[in-house]
DNA sequence: GAGCACTGC
């Protein structure tokens, strides 16, 4: 196996790897070695790809009103832009709409240098979610949700003059949310300008998208393709299709160490546990290759989301002189991390994606194909810093039958809190709503239903007042903020602002992947853990962390992850001031975990699942068949009658996390409308 | 016995 041939991409696909690269400025979340700091900043400006296109761009600005922009990544756009309507005077403010917190928070940092003031100044500022501006600078770079937040008190967006959507190429539930509010406002504010930024092949759908279909005169949509500062990548396909991508990625990496070619690798596959083999398996050959004191010596990390933050910098340090850096990496390092001096990318071609049921309310993670648009992000990683080469493990032909862009995420999510969100902003029918891509009607009908139980809209779809309402201005999932504002009543809310606050990051638990220390972490979890469940497990470990003065000390002994615990701290804080805006009394129930629990149903009592006399979990609504999540602290101890849970996965089986231990009676307490309800009539 | 990646005043 593992015979390539060597191809160069077709001439439609080469433009993104043409030019050279001498100046490395930030582009998104890309860092960053510039390598002419010496030069002034407006030379530096000057030589980026986007210059060339400034009067252009500025005058399809003035004469459309939507301009699509295909901008390959290094060519300047998100940091550019901007810049240049300020100089031209556009009025108001200029808002650019980030996917990621890094992004928006590096590129303001990038144009304050550029443009000679502070970050949060008048000229340039941010606003991620916890971390806002007060003032209105010119050019405000922002997180996605912040915009959404936005239009609830400023639907016209009058304070911006522009708004830039960015990255759009990646489809992200809130991008095509963006999307389909712009196009609405669009619609009502002539004078408003849409720069929509992406870095692949769907323009052409943007801009019908965006044409304004009253206007049958003439296009209010244009497109614009700017490229960008690569090196030329060389792509190479495999033959036949092979039978594992696993050991095709260990072959391939021994292949490109045992030549002459000099540059590290970097291997794309779809997760943890195959990373983690592919690690194992490459580090047997690396050793065997040192002790036969062979000369061509490499190192091998694994990169993937859940990884320990010090095990995460190893792939950004430098190897021993006479060692090749080799880094197995999931999707984190697609957009997310950008790993240095990368010249050679191995591409498994799969991706694992969430998937949403509307039907069965579950998600589930399946490993996919993944896009046209993501290989080429994938190939990107290896010219950055010199001539690169991409191996792809799949064939030519199964290349040019795979999507070009990814699924976008709305058409597989849940789509309970952007319904809430969207109502919120006055967007009565939902199925009415122009989507760039719809939502599958299950969907919309299943989060409906889970809204009209929570009573969060009534019987004909409206938005009830003041829960619905409220409900939407919460920055947490709606099942979370319904048992936050029930938790006054029942006395408990210090303990469920907690128990929320601990739900909302991942991985509270350090997991070292080293087999001593995994062992010693196991059994220091079991210290905190509750017959009750995870719930309360999770607020005996905050309890243990704040007696012991939220010390780094204490989650070090404790395998528990202090970085975690500093943001829920900083969650809980927050969540606790909008509590008090709603006035839900901040009040403990001092231990009496029965109170909690049954708050906690308050929200939960859809996810309810009974143990069958099978053995197996079966849900109330739909005897479908669960499993208990072997992370669960139930699932070493005697498992309860009666649960309920935070998420159900679909991996190898269906999976409960985050249980908690009830009484079937308290479901009929609490939430007797449920189990006997009409659906909505939207529906 | 199993864990794609982001995000929200």
């Amino acid at each position: 196996m593992s015979d390539f041939k060597p191809r160069f991409l077709k001439p439609s696909d080469t433009s993104s790897f043409l030019d050279r690269n001498d100046t490395t400025l930030v582009e998104s979340t890309d860092f960053i070695y510039n390598r002419h700091l010496s030069q002034t900043i407006q030379t530096q400006r000057q030589r980026l790809p986007i210059f060339n296109n400034r009067n252009h761009i500025l005058y399809l600005l003035e004469k459309y009103q939507t301009l699509v922009l295909v901008g390959e990544t290094g060519c300047g756009k998100s940091t550019q832009i901007p810049q240049y309507l300020i100089e031209a005077e556009w009025p108001a403010q200029i808002g650019i709409c980030e996917p990621r917190r890094v992004a928006a928070l590096s590129l303001a940092g990038r144009v304050a240098d550029e443009t000679g003031s502070l970050v949060q100044s008048e000229t340039v500022g941010y606003a991620v979610r916890f971390d806002a501006c007060t003032n209105k600078p010119k050019i405000k770079y922002m997180t996605e949700g912040i915009l959404i937040r936005e239009m609830m008190s400023d639907p016209l967006l009058k304070d911006y003059s522009v708004i830039m959507l960015d990255e759009v190429h990646e489809r992200t539930l809130y991008t095509d949310i963006l999307m389909g509010l712009m196009k609405k406002i669009l619609k009502r504010r002539r004078e408003l300008r849409l720069i929509v930024a992406s870095a692949t092949m769907d323009a052409r759908d943007l801009q019908t998208y965006f044409n304004n279909t009253d206007d049958k005169m003439k296009d209010t949509a244009v497109i614009l393709s700017v490229h960008g500062r690569q090196y030329p990548v060389t792509t190479y396909f495999v033959k036949e299709p092979i039978p594992c991508y696993v050991q095709g990625t260990v072959d391939i990496v021994l292949k490109i160490n045992s030549s002459k070619q000099a540059g590290d690798i970097l291997a794309f596959l779809t997760g943890q546990e195959e990373v983690d083999r592919t690690v194992r398996l490459l580090r047997e050959h690396a050793n065997s290759i040192e002790a036969a004191g062979k000369k061509e010596k490499f190192m091998v990390y694994p990169m993937y989301g859940s990884l320990p933050y010090h095990e995460q910098m190893n792939v950004f340090k430098r190897t021993p002189d006479g060692f090749r850096k080799v880094i197995i990496a999931t999707n984190v390092a697609e957009t997310s991390v950008t790993i240095p001096n990368i010249v050679h990318v191995i591409d498994c071609g799969f991706v694992k994606m969430k998937w949403f049921n509307g039907q069965t309310h579950t998600d589930s993670l399946m490993i996919m194909p993944v896009s046209k648009a993501s290989a080429q992000q994938r190939a990107g990683r290896a010219g950055r810093v010199k001539p690169g080469h991409c191996y792809r493990l799949y064939t030519e032909e199964d290349y040019l039958k795979l999507p070009n862009t990814t699924p976008p995420e709305i058409i597989r999510s849940n789509l309970t809190y952007v319904i809430l969100q969207l109502k919120a902003l006055g967007i009565d029918n939902v199925l009415k709503f122009k989507f760039p891509n719809p939502p599958p009607i299950e969907n919309i009908k299943s989060a409906l239903e889970i809204l009209y139980a929570l009573d969060a809209i009534d019987i004909d779809g409206e938005l009830t007042k003041p829960l619905g309402f409220n409900m939407a201005e919460f920055a947490v999932d709606p099942l979370y903020t319904k048992i936050l504002l029930s938790s006054g009543d029942f006395g408990c809310s210090e303990e469920i602002l907690t128990i929320i606050s601990m739900l909302q990051v991942e991985s509270i638990y350090a997991k070292p992947s080293t087999g001593n220390s995994s062992i010693k972490a196991r059994i220091q979890k079991r210290n905190f853990e509750v017959a009750e469940g995870d719930l309360i497990t999770y607020l005996n470990v905050f309890l243990a962390f704040a007696k012991s003065g939220y010390g780094n000390d204490f989650c070090h002994r404790n395998y528990v992850n202090y970085k975690s615990m500093k943001r829920v701290l900083e969650i809980r804080e927050r969540l606790g001031k909008m509590m008090k805006n709603y006035n839900v009394p901040l009040i403990s129930c001092e231990g009496d975990t029965e109170i909690v629990s049954k708050c906690l149903v308050m929200g939960l009592f859809s996810n309810a699942a009974y143990l069958h006399y099978s053995g197996v979990y079966k849900t109330v609504r739909g005897d479908i068949e669960l499993h208990v999540h072997p992370d669960s602290v139930l699932y070493t101890i005697t498992q309860p009658q009666w649960v309920v849970f935070c998420e159900v996965i679909h991996t190898t089986k269906l999976y409960m996390r985050d249980l908690l231990v009830i009484k079937d009676t308290w479901l009929l307490e609490l939430a007797p409308h449920f189990y006997h309800k009409t659906t909505v009539k939207e529906c």
